[in-house]
RNA sequence: GGUUUCGUGGCCGAGUGGUUAGGCAGCGGUCUGCAAAACCGUGUACAGCGGUUCGAAUCCGCUCGAAACCUCCA
């Protein structure tokens, strides 16, 4: 590989040189969503991140097989082990099918991770289409003594593990103080630590979610799903698995436990953790209801929105941050973001028809390598846009020719624009498609716009401003540009 | 309370021992019948107090403030 990239590996809390086990093939996990509601912002995050990552380890030449789960069964909504499933409790209230609730989420997940241009992973599992790998998953672990069986629910046996293995070098901490500062909560009374945790759960009687199991009717632990596609679709021991970094403790740091009791080896090399999205300075979550979902950005229609953002708009604010800070949302930063899109798009587009010259005064090939530079160093999206600016205003002093450009250089500029801009940071001119490209409503638009510069040219104000005025009040925007008059539908 | 992280100009957000981050806003200018847009130029900021150093936003200590995790969470 050319391009040697570091990443910040949250195993060792530094940046490492990244080396796949088997190169060129790259294994990559990342935990998906909870499909139980609508995505907000804060789902945005993790997709558009490792999206990124997939993006720019394919471009530099890696084969990557990336694997998104879906979670749709699990996660327990009440403390510990008594709360029932998130997704049947849904179900429940609004009589529908568990599936039911599953597949119509799925489907607007998918929608909406479409409209950020987020590209589909290569393996999208379902946890409730792995119960049987689960169940080897438990029955491995309980072989191995790291479980025991209460009452027909399994636990993992934390203590027991730690003796051993270090529970805790994932997230830092250690067991002990864990289990001096852990609550006291109802319902664990089958546990022998309360450090514990189920992988196998016996379902109550009115719990509508379950599978049979040599255990009990149930369901698998919170966990358990993450390990065992992983293992089955990536190998017991893989290259990178992602996420939220909420989900380091306890679930990471669990998913490891798992996988190390069971298959007796490390579970995953480098782990990569996305930060949060605030808003006013708190995290965007669903728990503390403060979210604004991924439709409601898209449309505007919300209390604390000032207007509708688009999808690209959303993916140039987030790239616009290192993954690993927390971003900040605003109505401000958002119509900010619009504004430096807008501008980088429009440059992208004047690159098209820019002229060469017999020399540059630019160093373009230095441009390129810092993209590059930025990218390997810890998929550093925001220099890496730094440096399509300081692009931006070489193409528009070329344009205004301040500088000039060699057809060798021009050629390379326009790769460079194309690869970064639309290829990794996928994103791309929303305004092309939606408007303009219906050939009668261009010859009708060309017609009026013909007449109204005629009437220019007689300095005939009036008629000129009238129909600029009447197109304005249909919500056509006509603009006199230097080049001559462009329009284009107000958003 | 414990663990971890952070505090950068009006806003967002990089950097992390010595040289301009960048975007948006603001200001100045160019273009322009008007309007809008576009383009160019422009800002010595780094929570506070000490310390280390020739030199600190960057390292160390303390203080103040904020967040995440410790319970489902992206």
């Amino acid at each position: 590989m050319e391009n040697q990239i570091s990443l910040y590996n949250t195993l060792t809390r530094r940046k490492e040189l990244f080396e796949p086990m088997s190169p060129p093939h790259v294994g990559l996990y990342v935990c998906g969503p909870t499909v139980y509601g609508d995505a907000h912002l804060g789902h945005a995050r993790p997709a558009i991140t490792f999206d990124l990552v997939f993006r720019y380890l394919n471009h530099v030449g890696y084969k990557v097989r990336y694997v998104r789960n879906i979670t749709d069964v699990g996660h327990l909504e009440n403390d510990a082990d008594v709360g029932e499933d998130k997704v049947a409790k849904k179900a429940r209230l609004e009589q529908l099918e568990p599936m039911e609730i599953v597949q119509y989420f799925t489907n607007r997940y998918h929608h909406d991770m479409e409209m950020l241009n987020v590209l589909p992973p290569s393996i999208e599992p379902h946890a409730s289409g792995h119960i049987i790998e689960q169940i080897d998953l438990v029955k491995k672990i309980l072989d191995s003594g790291y479980a025991y069986e209460e009452n027909g629910s399994v636990y993992f046996d934390v203590v027991k593990y730690n003796r051993e293995h270090n529970y805790g070098k994932l997230s830092g901490r250690s067991i002990e103080e864990t289990l001096e500062n852990t609550r006291d909560l109802a319902g664990q009374e089958e546990k022998h630590n309360q450090v514990d945790f189920a992988i196998w759960k016996k379902a109550s009687p009115e719990h509508i979610m379950r599978w049979p199991s040599p255990w009990s009717s149930g369901f698998p632990g919170w966990h358990l799903e993450c390990t065992a596609m992983g293992c089955k679709y990536l190998g017991d021991t893989f290259d990178i698995h992602g996420g939220g970094m909420d989900l380091i403790f306890p679930h990471h740091e669990s998913e490891i436990a798992q996988a190390v009791a069971a298959n007796g080896r490390d579970h995953v090399r480098y782990w990569m953790h996305n930060n949060m999205i605030t808003i006013n300075g708190q995290k965007m979550g669903k728990s503390l209801n403060n979210f604004i979902t991924l439709g409601e950005f898209f449309s505007g229609k919300q209390a604390s929105l000032e207007q509708a953002y688009s999808p690209i708009t959303i993916r140039f604010f987030i790239l616009q941050a290192q993954y690993r800070s927390t971003l900040d949302f605003s109505n401000e930063a958002l119509k900010a973001a619009e504004k430096g899109l807008k501008r980088l798009l429009a440059a992208a587009e004047t690159l098209r028809s820019l002229a060469p010259s017999a020399n540059s005064t630019l160093d373009v090939a230095g441009l390129r390598q810092k993209c590059y530079d930025a990218m390997n160093d810890d998929f550093n999206s925001p220099i890496l846009m730094a440096h399509l600016f300081d692009g931006v205003r070489m193409i528009n002093s070329v344009k205004d020719g301040k500088e000039t450009i060699s057809a060798t250089d021009l050629d390379l500029l326009r790769k460079t624009f194309t690869v970064f801009i639309f290829d990794i940071l996928g994103l791309k001119d929303e305004g092309k498609s939606s408007a303009g490209n219906d050939e009668l409503v261009e010859g009708l638009m060309q017609t009026i716009l013909d007449i109204r510069k005629e009437a220019k040219l007689k300095k005939d104000w009036p008629t000129a401003d009238k129909i600029r005025e009447h197109l304005t009040s249909l919500n056509i925007e006509v603009k006199d540009t230097k080049e001559g008059a462009v329009w284009g539908m107000k958003e």
